[in-house]
DNA sequence: CCTCCGACTTGGCGCGATATAT
DNA sequence: ATATATCGCGCCAAGTCGGAGG
């Protein structure tokens, strides 16, 4: 491949001064430098017109004074003859509000959505079959937040899909199980990959779909994205499909957040335990009564099994270390919930691990709307270096497990000796944890210690492992109610430069 | 109707700055 | 202090959606 930039300057001298002005890419001509020119400038009447660029004698293509729309500036790609538009910055005032404007909409799904929902069922069973398929879509789009899917140039296009575009080839159909696998390329070409149970008419409905159909048919043929959104308009105003997104998007986020409730409400009893165990003390100063004590030993045990039972919420939380999409909860599931509310094993103290719970209910979210990311380049790297370390912990409690052995052995012996081949990522070999006439309480802790050590670098390695093919930033930054993220950090006294930046 | 297109949101990526671990 | 991880931002392409125009 031959590349040429090319000036257009009629003499020596001004060719210091002009810009290259487009690119020859064997020979053809690529991408027209952009000028003033070519640029349309919307600015309020009583504006002066700024001065266009650092070349003298240019002028702008045009200047509009349009008070409806938000953009400061537009030009046409010289290649696909697209509309570039420039905009003020997300933090701009016009951007936040849209955005609340947004939040606000979607907030109001909230009162229509029982009877949305009722409705689509409805349709679902329908004898018509435009109804049957606005239903069944209108279903996929609440309950898995596809995009709407709207057609697009084929030739031309990258062949990606949404929900009305679905083709044949895109659902697989597990009879026994009910479930469905949808396998498609979304936006960006990112691929949807999802075995998931469904509604049982709605699944019965997408196999009638699909039936005696080719494989490059369309699943809805009876209907686009745009008899969609005015089948929506007609069951609430505004109403359009990329609106469930947000909606469920941010309900999902409100629901993972609230399941640090419990655990909030233990550390508050426990807060106003102690003081009430202070204030007691202190009245009683003078005269210690028996059932006290009685009481305190009564909260004891009321606390180690609260212990117990976030240990034991902890260990059923290991198993899946696969990559897996979010069951979503029909409301039969949240309303067992409510009566099994575990208290969790996070700290809420701990500022890192309210951040950690934060990024948590993030992640489901974000896996929610399928934001993926192609795993970092120094993923692996960064992996095999985690594991190395966890290695050496590894090693670390061996050796004083050993040494424990040792001191519980009669004191006749020699000298403790471990033997370790380990060495440290540059190669030297690794030092010594226990020190000689180490006490065998300190070996204890120091196993203890390590123990824990353990246990928070597996946890890393598992969160680190999880998140290489997940993007947080889209679900934060375009999903999320701010208001929720604000409401979670009052309420638990994080800071909320931890969630945001200024 | 259908198609086109204007306007605006959503989305992943890469890079340099900044935070964090060692 | 240095190495490494993460953040945050700019970039601009790829969507959504509504309305104009045939």
């Amino acid at each position: 491949m031959f590349i040429c930039l090319l000036q257009l300057a009629k003499s020596q001298k001004d060719a210091e001064a002009a810009p290259f002005v487009f690119a020859l890419v064997d020979w053809l001509r690529e991408k027209r430098r952009i000028f003033s020119e070519d640029v349309i400038l919307n600015l309020s009447e009583d504006s002066p017109v700024p001065i266009a660029s650092g070349l003298k004698g240019h002028c702008w293509r045009d200047i509009a004074h349009d008070c409806r729309v938000t953009w400061l500036a537009f030009y046409r790609d010289s290649i696909n003859d697209q509309v570039k538009y420039m905009y003020l910055a997300a933090q701009s005032g016009f951007k936040g509000q849209q955005d609340f404007l947004k939040y606000e909409k979607a907030r109001r799904l909230k009162q229509f959505v029982v009877k949305i929902r009722e409705d689509y069922s409805k349709k679902m069973k329908s004898n018509d079959s435009i109804e049957r398929q606005l239903g069944t879509a209108t279903y996929l789009i609440d309950f898995l937040a596809l995009r709407v899917g709207g057609e697009k140039d084929t030739d031309e296009e990258a062949d990606t899909v949404g929900c009305c575009s679905l083709r044949v080839e895109h659902i697989a159909f597990d009879e026994d199980k009910k479930e469905i696998t949808l396998d498609f390329l979304g936006k960006d070409s990112i691929r949807y990959y999802n075995t998931v149970k469904i509604d049982p008419q709605a699944f019965k409905n997408l196999q009638a779909f699909c039936r005696g159909k080719k494989a490059d048919d369309d699943v809805f043929e009876s209907i686009n994205s745009t008899s969609l959104n005015n089948h929506l308009k007609q069951l609430m105003p505004g109403l359009s499909a990329k609106m469930f997104r947000t909606y469920n998007a941010s309900i999902t986020l409100q629901q993972e957040l609230d399941k640090l409730q419990p655990t909030l409400a233990k550390f508050k009893e426990e807060v106003e335990r102690e003081r009430m165990k202070k204030e007691a003390k202190t009245k009683t100063k003078k005269a210690k009564t028996e059932p006290q004590a009685a009481a305190a030993a009564a909260t004891t045990t009321a606390t180690a099994t609260a212990t117990a039972a976030a240990a034991a919420a902890e260990d059923s939380d290991e198993a899946p270390l696969k990559e897996q999409k979010v069951k979503r909860e029909t409301d039969k599931d949240k309303e067992e919930q409510k009566e099994t509310q575990e208290v969790l094993n996070v700290d809420i103290s701990d500022v890192n691990q309210l951040v950690q719970f934060y990024n948590d209910a993030n992640r489901a979210v974000a896996i929610l709307c399928n934001h993926q990311r192609s795993i970092p380049k120094q993923h692996a790297a960064s992996m095999a270096r985690l594991q190395h370390q966890l290695s050496a912990i590894e090693e670390d409690l061996r050796e004083c497990e050993e040494f424990l052995a040792f001191c519980k052995k009669d004191k006749q012996q020699k000298q403790f000796k471990f033997k370790s081949d380990f060495k440290t990522l540059k190669g030297e070999p690794r030092k010594s944890v226990v020190r000689e006439g180490m006490k065998e309480d300190a070996v204890l802790k120091k196993i203890a210690q390590l123990k824990k050590k353990k246990q928070t670098h597996l946890l890393r390695m598992h969160i680190k492992d999880s998140n290489k093919t997940v993007a947080l930033g889209t679900s934060k930054i375009n999903y999320m109610d701010p208001r929720i993220t604000v409401a979670f950090c009052k309420k638990y006294e994080l800071p909320i430069e931890k969630i945001f930046n200024k």
